[in-house]
DNA sequence: CGCGTATAGATCTCTATTCTCCATTTGCTT
DNA sequence: AAGCAAATGGAGAATAGAGATCTATACGCG
């Protein structure tokens, strides 16, 4: 029943610790998956998806992690969801007038059939359309701005310091 | 990957094929699967579902059948979606923030914490409403003229025909 | 009564999601 | 050069949900 998957949530979450870490604060995926209580292979994989899609930059080795590819305001809503989902899509339209009895056993089926888009379908890429613009206008930054406004300094400040402390054990 | 069922579209379908008919033709569940070549047993719950939820009106019995419950204009592709799936989501959310390893031993968690709803969230239900909105937007009087103005009045004519042709069969 | 509807419910098969485990590769650090 | 800690990739388990089927029942009409 929910179209979007949690590996999406996962990973607008974790997105969200990867903006302007402090000077020489490297983000694992462990340390992500430690710190909000969540599986850290499932994790991985999802890093993976946003690593190819150019949404993160992985460095690999002892000390390496992930940090975001470009800019937080240049990383929507959608692009997490392409990366994660592989695209998504409302309503797949299976053609059902196709199957139409009445023009079934036709070896050549009528142009108004085959041309052109299914009204139904259309209805629904209309409203596709409107989620796709819905997320593409949010971005990481505006996000962590909503952040900001609603957690207490105090709580964000223990959230960086617990990514410091982490990545100075190593 | 695709959010919406194959019962949405189907009921959809269907659905253009109960608008109007002419006087005496009721329309049933096996005329209707087999005119689009779909699944009987697989039509009949989604027509349960349609009916359970007020959209259509059954008549039970040997010349039973199936007709709208109300005007075509108003029900809208929204009704038959809540009717069919039981409602809609994008998006579900799983308080990842909740699992955070800072708060996760405090026996009460801080208020900004629990209270009020997460951003990311937050922003998932406003592209949701986009969707509800778009779909109410659209019925099926509005569905039937954009397949009056693409189908030719012959295969219109065809149609209607056939359906006729089962119900006096019977 | 008998036929042909809708209706309800159990069940079955697929498929995708979520998640785990393990092996491999890579590159930094000492 | 050695070793470790990270990402990476593939195989597969567990679960849930979608799609579809089948059977039984209730009902109305002729």
């Amino acid at each position: 029943m929910a179209a979007l998957g949690k590996g999406v949530e996962y990973a607008l979450h974790c997105m969200t610790y990867l903006i302007d870490p402090p000077d020489g604060v490297v983000v694992t995926v462990s340390h992500l998956a430690e710190f909000q209580g969540v599986s850290e292979s499932y994790l991985a994989k999802v890093f993976t998806k946003l690593s190819k899609a150019g949404l993160i930059r992985s460095s690999i080795g002892a000390k390496g992690g992930y940090e975001l590819a470009r800019p937080a305001e240049k990383i929507s809503f959608w692009d997490v969801v392409v990366a994660v989902e592989g695209g998504w899509r409302l309503f797949e339209c299976r053609d059902v007038r196709h199957g139409c009895v009445l023009f079934k056993d036709q070896n050549e089926k009528p142009n108004w059939l085959i041309s052109g888009t299914c009204e139904i379908h259309k209805a629904m890429l209309e409203a596709e359309k409107q989620v796709k613009v819905s997320l593409q206008e949010k971005n990481l930054a505006w996000l962590a701005q909503q952040v900001d406004r609603k957690i207490p300094k105090a709580a964000q400040t223990k959230c960086v310091q617990w990514f410091s402390d982490k990545a100075s054990e190593r």
